[in-house]
RNA sequence: GGGCGCAUAGCUCAGCCGGUAGAGCAGCGGACUUUUAAUCCGUUGGUCCCAGGUUCGAACCCUGGUGCGCCUACCA
């Protein structure tokens, strides 16, 4: 028995069952960990050409990967072996397979080890392709078993705590994965073709902005300065457009400390975009780009799943309603900006506007996200925001008090927002003023300090330009049809779990300086 | 933040009206050379989430707490 075990306050009389194997294997001499192994082939490499291998002892694969459920029969046994391609059945029989592999895959081998089976391809009697084991390397015993083969692990707390399970048992999960990966490649792939410019702007910012959130405060030791995490990137791209870099985008995370949900994790992935010459409807020709291409090549369709039926997003163009048409088509109410609270309040009639709204915009805003956003199921533009829920954004043309802006919803949620920048450095400074305004009433979304040097920037000059942002993860969650932005996120954020509960930031090396 | 629900073996779950802990899989021992949740025989394994309370007696009832899920509100 290892001495060290049990090493961890979360064990079982299963994992010493395993212990005393790798100790058996280390009395033998045999080195339980070895540091590398050749494998020749990939499990899908075999099965996607195997009439060349089939029943060719000539041709000898090799493959690496984790033990599934074994069959044994006593002299041979099935299983199958996953590696990063998929699986393959591995059979192991006394009679083809060297003296030393039949030994190890009898006294040591387990459901979960990671092994190297170098043979030769056969199919069986009942026509699965598989590879007949010469012989069978051990490469890293599984010392904690694996959750049930039939029901998996389904627990969702276990599944977001230990995603490292959840990926080894539900394929569903590494599919999800890797089409998220896909997605965030092609749109990569997709905006670098039209010459934007991937940039990496500070996550930790002395001052906050771009967007109305509360954020995480940390500290910096040496400069003894608090600093926030950015809620968003936005006005550094847009310093860099005043800089020339006149298509730019960044595809990173944001923080803002809110609520969690099944749409909100503390941290998510935004892409945020910015083009020169564009506007806001240009944008929106864009974006419908932008959201199909990357889906047709991440998973080879451009349906997504909504309400339970397949809707093809590829129909353009999607539509595009005013927050006000969309009030009167889906709501019956008929208002303008320009009405009092109390118009608006009568002509919501039945629709209720709570007390602790600020005003006749506030009510508005407020009765379409209570009662419209959850009929805009297919893909549509929301456009025509008032200025002054836009603080950042250009106003129209031919309507100073409505901002050049839209916000794209898809299943009840919004996955994106874009807007023709604000580049008036003057109006700029008015309107964060206005918001350390709001700030000082109460308003804790709001940002409470002007930021000079942005303002500074835009004295510079920036180019006429529309910006962009998109959340991947509600994005991903369309492309796979996943209930949950947990069901997207690799390591959603979670309470710890009870042992490291006790941790204190100081116990972890958080502490100030002690100069 | 508000409401509803869940927590029992490594995993998936039973556990009736309160009577002292069960199954399948996994594990361990045995039989078995073409299986696909292999099969068959035997068998180990429990902080019933935590802390109190009620009771002769609590997995079960009550109170408080912890974690998670769903709905709802806000942010994307």
């Amino acid at each position: 028995m290892s001495q060290q075990f049990p090493f961890l306050s979360d064990h079982s009389h299963l994992h010493e069952a395993r212990y005393r194997k790798i100790d058996a294997l280390r009395a033998e001499g045999r080195n339980a960990y070895p540091a590398s192994f050749d494998a020749t082939h990939l499990a899908a490499t075999i099965l996607g050409a195997e009439e060349e291998y089939i029943d060719k002892p000539e041709r000898v694969v090799c493959v690496m990967g984790r033990v599934g459920p074994i069959r044994a029969f006593g002299k041979s046994a099935f299983f199958h072996v996953t590696d990063r391609s998929g699986k393959i059945q591995i059979f192991v029989n006394a009679k083809a397979i060297d003296a030393e592999g039949f030994r190890t895959y009898k006294e040591f081998l387990d459901t979960g080890d990671i092994v190297g089976v170098t043979g030769v391809v056969f199919r069986t009697k009942s026509g699965e392709t598989s590879i007949e084991a010469r012989s069978l390397a051990l490469l890293c015993k599984n010392a904690r078993p694996l959750p049930e083969k039939w029901h998996g692990l389904t627990d969702k707390e276990a599944r977001y705590r230990q995603r490292y399970v959840d990926l080894i048992v539900n394929p569903d999960v590494l599919e999800t994965f890797r089409t998220r990966s896909r997605l965030v490649a092609s749109m990569r792939r997709w905006l670098d073709e039209q010459e934007f410019l991937e940039v990496e702007t500070p996550m930790m910012q002395p001052l906050y902005g771009g967007a109305s959130a509360r954020p995480f405060v940390t500290h910096h030791n040496t400069l003894d300065m608090d600093l926030f995490l950015r809620i968003a990137p936005e006005l550094y791209l847009k310093r860099l457009v005043v800089g020339g870099m006149h298509r730019v985008y960044e595809i990173n995370r944001n923080f803002r400390n809110e609520g969690i949900s099944t749409q909100h994790n503390p941290e998510f992935t935004m892409l945020e975009l910015y083009a020169a010459g564009w506007n806001a409807a240009t944008m929106m020709d864009f974006v419908e780009e932008l959201l199909i291409e990357p889906l047709r090549l991440a998973t080879g369709r451009t349906t997504i799943v909504l309400d339970g039926r397949e809707v093809d997003i590829a129909r353009r163009p999607w539509p595009r309603v005013t927050i006000l048409e969309a009030l009167e088509r889906h709501c019956g109410i008929k208002v303008d900006w320009k009405m009092s609270l109390s118009d608006v309040k009568a002509a919501a009639g039945g629709h209720h506007v709570p007390d602790e709204v600020h005003g006749p915009i506030d009510a508005i805003i407020h009765l379409f996200e209570t009662h419209v956003e959850h009929h805009l199921v297919e893909p549509t533009f929301i456009t025509e925001f008032p200025k002054a829920v836009s603080p950042l954004a250009k106003s129209k043309d031919d309507d100073p008090e409505v901002a050049d802006r839209f916000e794209l919803y898809v299943n009840r949620m919004e996955v994106a927002n874009g807007f023709s920048e604000l580049n008036d450095p003057a109006e700029q400074f008015a309107r964060f003023a206005e918001q350390v305004e709001r700030r000082r009433q109460g308003d804790l979304e709001a940002v409470g300090t002007i930021d000079e040097d942005y303002v500074r920037a835009l004295e510079f000059g920036m180019p006429p330009t529309a910006g962009l942002g998109v959340g991947i993860d509600r994005y991903t969650m369309l492309a796979t049809a996943s209930p949950s932005i947990r069901d997207v996120i690799l390591f959603p954020l979670m309470r710890p779990e009870s042992s490291a509960a006790e941790a204190t930031p100081e116990d972890q090396g958080a502490g100030k300086d002690e100069s």
